[in-house]
DNA sequence: TTAAAGTTTCAATAATTTCTGAAACTTTAA
DNA sequence: TTAAAGTTTCAGAAATTATTGAAACTTTAA
């Protein structure tokens, strides 16, 4: 390995940690995506100095996470790994999955706990905060699961267009008043 | 605490970790959101069943993403904490917070190695990896950093309208190519 | 001043998470 | 069948992270 690919695969590692995984597991997956050629785990294993076991569990993992897929050769017996898809894909999965593992969880409790009538005036107070993050995380939920559909193209755009979106709404606002 | 506040309490705490801070200071960010009244540190430690030093070094976190405040009251020595903000403010705020910690400094390791030129084809097709990276990230920091000039109620309805922002921004290209 | 009320720090310990490597398991070619 | 090539599992060890509590520090009223 270069040195630059080296400081970005250890820079993985150290940020796994900060995205939801472990630094064994940032780092592999920091090898895999500026990896042209597939690897086995074997390789993996050599590569970052880490043990065949770990390799195995973070594979799992990372298939958990819907980041990498397997491929086989002919005539070889070996699984070969490759990133499963381009980088705005795994950037939505890790999203996605993220949501899954931060919020949904939240979300649930929230509703149950929002459903009977408050025992006194503390905690309608909670529960009225609890109402309010329900509707901001039940919105973010919302939006973020209609993002895969949108699409890289537009995607870019949007993010492009920053804090201008907002001019952008009022003006749809205002065509739809005005056809009314 | 009554069962229901207990439950949201404890689990702020079990999802700490998974908001980027640990169980404790998940515990007190909850316990002081859903509180109508502003609660000093030993009544903190006390309704958490927490070591008072624990709960000073998590104020001291819980200050450093500007999630709580603190208040005096006339004639009384003590400081009384909440939370800064509404709801949506400490949002953003861990958004932004998080941004900082698990974007940032990619960002600058992906300029640093897009410099110079690639050693050997390994290595150009790394690079490459990388700034595909980096342009992502580099969107959706510019993104993030725009929400919050975009104010609660326009936030809402952009969330709301999910996937139909793409369809908006068509129409959008569409008025300004007809315009043109 | 000083002592009481309050806060912070930090070394030691507890709890949790990650990692290893050897043993068990699976698959396939001969 | 069987043995070679490959993969997975998991108990224990290592590393990391969180927590306590006592001592040090700060502030203020008398």
């Amino acid at each position: 390995m270069t040195p630059k690919i080296q400081s970005f695969v250890m820079h993985c590692g150290e940020m796994g940690s900060r995205w939801g995984f472990n630094r064994t597991i940032g780092q592999m997956c920091g090898l895999l995506v500026i990896s042209e050629q597939p690897l086995t785990a074997n390789e993996i294993s050599d590569r970052l100095n880490i043990s065949r076991g770990n390799v195995s569990m973070g594979i799992k993992e990372l298939q958990s996470w819907r980041l990498i897929q397997v491929q086989h050769r002919p005539g070889d017996r070996k699984e070969y790994y490759s990133p499963a898809g381009s980088i705005w894909d795994m950037a939505l999965r890790v999203f996605e999955e993220r949501r899954k593992r931060e919020v949904d969880p939240t979300l649930s409790l929230l509703r149950d706990n929002m459903l009977d009538a408050p025992a006194n005036s503390e905690e309608a107070y909670a529960q009225a905060k609890m109402h309010e993050i329900h509707d901001l995380l039940d919105a973010l939920t919302h939006f973020a699961s209609e993002l895969p559909k949108m699409g890289p193209e537009r995607l870019h755009s949007l993010m492009k267009l920053g804090a201008g979106v907002g001019k952008v709404l009022d003006m749809k606002d205002k065509f739809l008043k005005a056809n009314k």
